[in-house]
DNA sequence: TATGAATGAGCTTTCATTCAT
DNA sequence: TATGAATGAAAGCTCATTCAT
């Protein structure tokens, strides 16, 4: 707070020193580009989150492990939150990207095959990263529910099962909300295994979408 | 029965108190039944939690609205998560009479009518009491997904589908699914509709019960 | 922040424990009035405060100078600005006790032994204390300016010169403005002083009262 | 003066510039005078203490209002403290000018004008610039005791109440210890009346004068 | 049982200063 | 000269937990 701040600085790196500096230039360049830098700490903080949750994890423990001062963490991020905001919309992206790719991967009007696609991709996608997905998903904010909301692998379940309608080849009354419930569904199934420690997706994804395909066939 | 709690006993400086004790202890005495104390605490602690949350929640706050001392708290739990834990156990129970009573109100072959007694207490009694369903469900132990399994209302639920499909009513390959998928995709629409503000249920329920009827009704 | 802290306690008191217990007791009592208790504190903030300022003195360290634990020092302090205040209320009082009383050591119609015992006990309390009054009276807060009119003192002499005036002794136009120069003179004058090193006061209360009532001597 | 002082020269991978040095010389000397470097600082430094305060500025926003790296700041100052000083020092001497050259304004035997010019010149001029005072007089440090000592005003109110009394106008004994007085009574006038929210110093430096003269005037 | 003063480990955050470029 | 990413010491403050009464 106050001016006359006592100055006490040793050696900027800390540890000994038996390397020729140039060398130690080399090992330990002083500045990354800005990307390579935050996606360190990034990763840092997810290994961390990941072993021992995000609570009990300290930004202290982050900047370690990423090889950065603490002020540098602070340069990238405003706080612990923050980081698991960015985590989140990186998992949010990539696991949505890994969906819709394995439903393109078929034919556009083969609708059986595409809700098929969507759902083996998602419990695969889930059971690969559940632990980061948990530590991403349980904060404590009201506005929490906002997000879920937000989810728009809904919307594109929803329109899936718009289109599938359309075509004639289901009925579906309400998509929105048959999305919701297929979607939760796969959720809490895909849940449901992990406790078990299922380590195999395949035959969940048989099955649901067996019941899925109950959900929406033509009377 | 709460005849004289004391509000303030200040006697900070600890001189000789000129009353003899045992008139004292006749006039005061300061306990009450190990029950009601625990359940001041249980509903301080839930007013407090979901009004700032329970991570900004302590326990300082909840012995104080609760108007016990701090170490009284740790008398009746050892922690804030043991609280929490408590609160749950009690959430989980009621929530599960609720449902379980509106299902018993039906005739026990109307197997139709027992679904959509589900579906719709269920519904109703989430939009009741979701502020405090989210106190209970949100901390972030990676034992937390052991809850979920434990769910006894999906056993409920997949004892319904299965005396269903077994009396010829509907077709369920596997209840234990298909009560995983109900389950949480009526889960995931109340959410839904509590974050576009509805306030009644009734509307939701059959359109829930609708879809999940189609899921189980025979080829 | 969150839940699950980890919990490490070790030895509560943290020494070497040679002693037996009820020996430590009476030298160690846990707790104490809370009057003496803020006191430690004060004087522990005191020592170091004039010792080494107040913006390099950290709260760690006047709780460890009066025994007592950071927490306890929140207990009784909201920060460090908190305790400067204190001091400075103290400060106040204390001083100008001092010079009322070496006033009312006079006869109530000796005006000019009145405003010389004014000035002689403002230049010895002064000069005792200046290290204090430094601490004191050197935050940096734009609200500061208003502590000075505040300054009970200049009131009293204000009364002083205006009571002297009325009974015939003096001739002074503006007694508040009169008292503040005298007050301002006083303190600058004991300021250059104590950068000469002067401990003796009485050679410069001498020459300050000849001015003194110089300004305030009838035509 | 200042052509092109580049707002962002963001490379941050550090490919190898095309340009040729001696081409982006001619075009781009990115110097400015030391002399205006330092005063970007000053005025930068001085806008924020004054609206801020010191304690809560860091050199980082001094940095950046003065449009300068914080490194270049280093360059020029080797702390805030030393902004600080260089302030003062700028204070310091453009109100002593401003004072004398108000009291040189009168022929040199008006001995009383001289003194109701010093006085009013004083009140205006802190009147003008009390904020930067206060920035400029306000830290912490014990040695601060020293600098009002070498205040030069003192030493040339004395000069002049020292010429007065010799040319026979008045009668001072001590010229050191009056100019101390007045000089200090001025100041706490000035700030008791900015408390006040005075913003014409002229009603103020006629009682002022008054008060002084009477205090310098012959038996 | 009940109390609440006391504890202190541990966390978040700031910011003056450095230094490779 | 000038830059600004990086540093890391330091500080303030919180709060779950204990324990003598």
């Amino acid at each position: 707070m106050e001016i006359d701040k006592p100055v006490l600085r040793k050696d900027p790196n800390g540890e000994p020193n038996p390397m020729p500096v140039i060398a130690r230039k080399a090992l330990k360049p002083r500045t990354k580009p800005a990307e390579v830098r935050r996606d360190d700490i990034l990763r840092a903080a997810t290994s961390l989150f990941v072993a021992k949750g995000v609570g009990t994890t300290t930004i202290d423990e982050i900047a370690t492990r990423a090889e950065v001062a603490k002020g540098t963490f602070y340069l990238y991020f405003t706080s612990k939150e923050d980081v698991v905001a960015a985590l989140r919309e990186r998992f949010v992206a990539g696991f949505r990207a890994r969906i819709l790719s394995a439903i393109e991967a078929r034919p556009p009007d083969d609708w059986t095959g595409r809700l098929m696609s969507f759902v083996s991709a998602g419990i695969t996608a889930y059971l690969d990263d559940h632990r980061l997905h948990d530590v991403v998903f349980h904060d404590h904010r009201p506005d929490q529910r906002q997000m879920k909301g937000d989810n728009p692998l809904i919307g594109d379940l929803s329109t899936l099962l718009a289109a599938g309608a359309k075509a004639g080849a289901w009925s579906v009354d309400d998509p929105d909300l048959a999305a919701i419930v297929l979607f939760n569904g796969l959720h809490g199934a895909v849940d449901h295994a992990i406790e078990r420690g299922v380590r195999d997706g395949s035959g969940l994804a048989a099955n649901l979408s067996a019941l899925f395909l109950r959900m929406v066939r033509p009377e």
